[in-house]
Parts: structure tokens; C-alpha cells; sequence
DNA sequence: GATAAGTATTAGATAGTCTTATAATCTGGC
DNA sequence: GCCAGATTATAAGACTATCTAATACTTATC
């Protein structure tokens, strides 16, 4: 049963005519006929009483006539709401960050997007690394922002930036005053470390291993936060990303000392679902975001 | 559109699976494949997510779905309803008679014919012999019964019977106590007829002329009530179908005498539109006046 | 990484629908 | 009662859309 036989029959019935019922509808009147005998045929039962010209509705045409108009009404309503629908999705971007990225970085190019996007909506959660990538998988987001975004040929990766990774302890500890931190100084070291699933410690852990230094791992934290309160209570040191220690340097409430191991860098990208076209308004984002980390110095001008 | 499409969809994201949405409707996985694509093509939206397995529905497919069950059950509701007014239509028959007939004999007929189909409705319409026909013609009603059924081709016509017609006069007239009224008798006589434009009448000046008698015609009413409210007033006299006085005859207020007009008489038949096919009911109903009507003793015994 | 299950694609067959041309039917006027 | 004009029905063929069967591809799970 077709929509289209449904529209036209309303519309044989409004003019009185199939000859214009079928002209409303771009087809022919021998059309309009065929599809009314079809439709009568389908129905078992006689709609409209040919015998008298203009042809006369029969009761059981008026009470379809009346039926299909809701329906058609009803169709056209179900159009215009999954349009509806899919505005609001095309102009959502769900993005997934690691902490670490998402709260300081993320956040404030959101709000660069929102101005510049005002219809634009866009949804920040902040999750594990695995998490994101899952979410990112799952299509529960759009994009993910991570460290060390896993290779997966079902998702596609944009590299941001390279952030520097540098040596961070206590104000008081030995090394604090340092102007820069060599690997054999880290020797022995009371050390607070990313748990063992995560790939930046195994960078940290090969980079420190090509480099002949054995630290005393004593705390495994999976996330930074966690890690910087670790070495607020002189619990250890660490390595970590020199973005994400700016503040605690500048108000001394840690010592954060370049080190030499130049071939130590946090990788820091963004995901997408290979497959799944991208919307303008995602396509958009990530633009921004690129365009954000071309030029580190500018933005951190801006912060 | 096919709503049957519809149905498909609506099945594929119930069962969560193409392949088993498709057996549901009895086609192919590849036939529902294709389905889907295309209405997604229509409607510009991705309803599925097909890169999970089992697929995701998105929410345009999650609105669309919502409105197409709105939209099949609304489809459901329609068809039950023409089937009900139809069931409802093919149980009735609409009857126009012309008053002479419809009052007295009609009305009987009418009460059998419910004891005999108790499911069975009539709607019976008492209306001027043009009204009767034209109700039949435009479709108002199915049977149409009246005296001299005019031919129309049209109109099917069933003959009933043939009523004789007698001499009406008050029953002080000179001519009240006669066992039979010769045409020379009506002479002169003050004369009750029909109107003009009745085929009775022009049957009744027929007849006269034939018999070379002149009367006086005073009156004309389009009804027989009438003409015999009018004779009971001492107006005149008049010639009327013998049926349509009895009771008057019985309870002495009229005087009916034989004519001895024996070419006469009047000719009372049932009418229906050719072309259109009697439902069941209506056929019943047509062969209970015949089977009446060819009993004429039995009948008048019951009454 | 192999296997199993599910979905997409391709090509050809089939069924439906459309158009044009023509026949049949209805209405209204003479 | 019949004819002209308007409307609807029918017939035949072209065209479109949908289906099936076979097969390729993708996803998930072990």
C-alpha cells in the first residue's frame, strides 16, 4: 500500500474528480483511476459511487477519506520530527577527554567553539583513556581526546601536539632548584607512576630503562590529578606533561624541572569512528582544535 | 511509500536484526537491506547504525520508529473501521415509499422482515412519488415503492401487485348505498382528484374519457389522506385504490363502492438502480414484498 | 587471527505502476 | 429519446521498483 495512493485518493475526494486529483498529483487520470479501483480492490469494499457525475462518496469513502487524511497528517509529522531530530544531533558534538586534557585544554577551546558556533551544542565528558576510546567506538561520542591514541582501523586519528614531559617533585626535594634534571640523577628515586596499563608509562618506563635508571615505584595512579597530590604529601617524584604542572609551578606548589631525555613526549590526539561521516558541525570542531595547536604560542598567550 | 516498508522497519528495529524483521514479513535479508536503505535515502537520515553488530538505532531511527507504530496502528484502525460501516451499510436497507403504500403496507412488511433478520436494519421514508424516485436514483436509498414505477433505464422495477380501484364518496350521497357505480353515475359529479402532475391521475381522466364521462373537478391534492379528509367533508367524490379505504369503509366513515371499471387499476411495484449490485440484505428484503405480495388472502388474514 | 553470524552488494527475474490511445459512461439540452 | 460534451474505464506497452539468489563483506567472539 502506498502513501502516495493514499494522498491521491484525499485528493480525488477534496476536488469531486479523479482528472483533477490526479493533476494535483502529477499523474494521469487513467492512473488515478487504476489506483482507485486498486485500493478498493485491497480494501474489499466500494469508496466512491461512479454511477452519479460527480461521483458520490460512499460511507465506507468517507470514513477512509477521514482516516487517511490523519494519516497522512500523521506521516508528515513523523517527517518533520526526525528532521527536527536530526538538527539537534547534526549540531551536537559529543566529545570524550582524559581528564588531563579535557579539563584544562578542551574546555577552553569549547567555549572558542560555542562563540564562534552559537547554534552549535556541544557535550564535554571527561573519562579514562579507555573509556574514551570505548566511547568513541561505541558512537556514544564523537570524538575522543587522548594521549597516546591507540592505532584501531576502525578509528581514525588527528595528532595535535607533542607535549613536553618533565621532571616534578616536591619543593623541597633535592632536585627542586635544578635547572634541568639528567637521567642518572633519577636513580634510586621515590617514584609515583601511571598504572602499568597505561601507554604513557610504558614510555616513561622504556625511556628510562634506555637510559639505565631504575626508579622505586611506590604509588600507581591512573590518572595525573591523583598523581600531583601524591607528590604534594612528599609521597615522591614523577615525570609528567610540563602543561599540566603549570599552575602548581607558578604558585611553588611544585617544582617542575625540565629533564634531558628529549626523546620523552606525550602524544596528544584526537579520534573519530573511520566509518561514520563526519557532520559539519564535528567537522567543524576538530578543525578549530588543530588550528588551536598550530599555533601553541598564541593560545598560551590567550590562557 | 509502501507502508508495508513501514511494517519492515518497524519489525527490523523490534527484532534488532534485518534478517529476522524480513523473515517476519516473509521477504529476503536482502530484500529488507534494501529496504532500509532506501527509505533512508527518502527521508535523508541514517536510522541504523550498522558498524555495531547488532546495529545501533539512532534516535532519528528511535523517532521514527516511534511515529511509523503510531502511523501502522492508525493504518489498522482504519481498515477496521470501513470494514464496521460497511458491515453496518450491507445490514441496512433504506426504503422510500410513497405514503399510500409505505403506512399501511410497507410498515408490516417491514416488521416481518426484523423478526425474520433480527441483525438486519430499515429505514423507512415516506415521500412524494417524485421523492421516492429521485431518492432511489441519487442513491439515498436502496428500494424505492410506489404506484405506476416509471420507466427509467436506470431503474429496475419489480411489479408487487395491481389494487383495484373503487368509487369514494360520503357516505349521505346519493350514490353510497349502490352495490356497484356505473362510469355513467360519476356525470356532473363534484369531483376529488389527484394533482395534475400524478401518473394515477392521468389514469383515472383515461378511464373516464374512455367512457365518455365528464366530472367536476373541484379539488386536487397529491396525496390520498387528503382527498379522503376531503370527501369526509362533503367536498365531492373520488375514485382511490380499494386498499386505501378499508378502514375508513369498515368503520362507516366513508362509503366505498365498486367501479365497474374493470381496466383500472393501480399498478404498485418496487424500483431499485439497475447497476448497483444489491447487497444480500436488500435482496432478502425485496423477495419477502414479492413473496407478500403473491399471497395477497394470506396476508390480508393476518393483518 | 580464525570462525560464525549478520549485513551489503550484484545481477537478473518479476510484478506494479505509469502513459497514451481509445472505449464506455454519464449529464444536460434540444 | 437522442446527441454533444465531459468524465471515467480499459487495453497495451514501456518503464520502474522490488524481490530473490548468490556472493562478498563486516563484525564479534573465541
Amino acid at each position: 500500500m502506498h502513501l502516495e495512493t493514499l494522498r491521491l485518493y484525499c485528493d480525488v475526494v477534496r476536488h469531486r474528480s479523479f482528472s483533477r486529483g490526479a493533476a494535483q498529483n502529477v499523474v494521469s487520470q487513467s492512473a488515478a483511476s487504476q489506483a482507485m479501483q486498486q485500493l478498493e480492490a485491497e480494501l474489499g469494499v466500494a469508496l466512491l459511487d461512479r454511477t452519479k457525475r460527480p461521483f458520490v462518496v460512499t460511507p465506507e469513502g468517507q470514513a477512509f477519506y477521514e482516516a487517511c487524511r490523519g494519516l497522512l497528517e500523521s506521516w508528515e509529522k513523523a517527517k518533520a520530527e526526525i528532521a527536527a531530530v536530526k538538527a539537534r544531533v547534526d549540531g551536537t558534538v559529543r566529545v570524550a577527554a582524559i581528564y588531563s586534557v579535557g579539563l584544562h585544554d578542551v574546555s577552553r577551546n569549547v567555549q572558542r567553539f560555542m562563540s564562534l558556533y552559537p547554534e552549535a551544542r556541544v557535550q564535554l565528558e571527561c573519562l579514562h583513556p579507555h573509556k574514551v576510546v570505548e566511547a568513541v567506538v561505541q558512537g556514544e561520542a564523537d570524538v575522543g581526546i587522548m594521549s597516546y591514541p591507540p592505532a584501531d582501523r576502525t578509528l581514525a586519528i588527528v595528532p595535535l601536539r607533542s607535549e613536553q614531559m618533565a621532571f616534578v617533585c616536591h619543593p623541597n626535594h633535592r632536585l627542586a632548584r635544578r635547572r634541568v634534571v639528567m637521567p642518572a640523577d633519577l636513580n634510586g628515586e621515590t617514584f609515583v607512576a601511571f598504572d602499568a596499563g597505561l601507554t604513557i608509562r610504558k614510555a616513561i618506563d622504556r625511556a628510562l630503562r634506555q637510559h639505565n635508571v631504575k626508579v622505586n615505584t611506590v604509588m600507581e595512579f591512573d590518572n595525573i590529578e591523583t598523581i600531583k597530590q601524591a607528590i604534594i604529601i612528599a609521597a615522591g617524584v614523577s615525570i609528567l606533561p610540563r602543561r599540566t604542572v603549570q599552575s602548581e609551578a607558578s604558585t611553588r606548589t611544585l617544582a617542575v624541572v625540565p629533564l634531558s631525555i628529549t626523546d620523552l613526549a606525550r602524544p596528544v590526539g584526537l579520534i573519530h569512528r573511520r566509518q561514520k561521516p563526519l557532520t559539519p558541525t564535528v567537522s567543524r570542531f576538530i578543525q578549530l582544535l588543530k588550528d588551536a595547536n598550530e599555533e601553541p604560542i598564541r593560545v598560551a598567550a590567550r590562557s
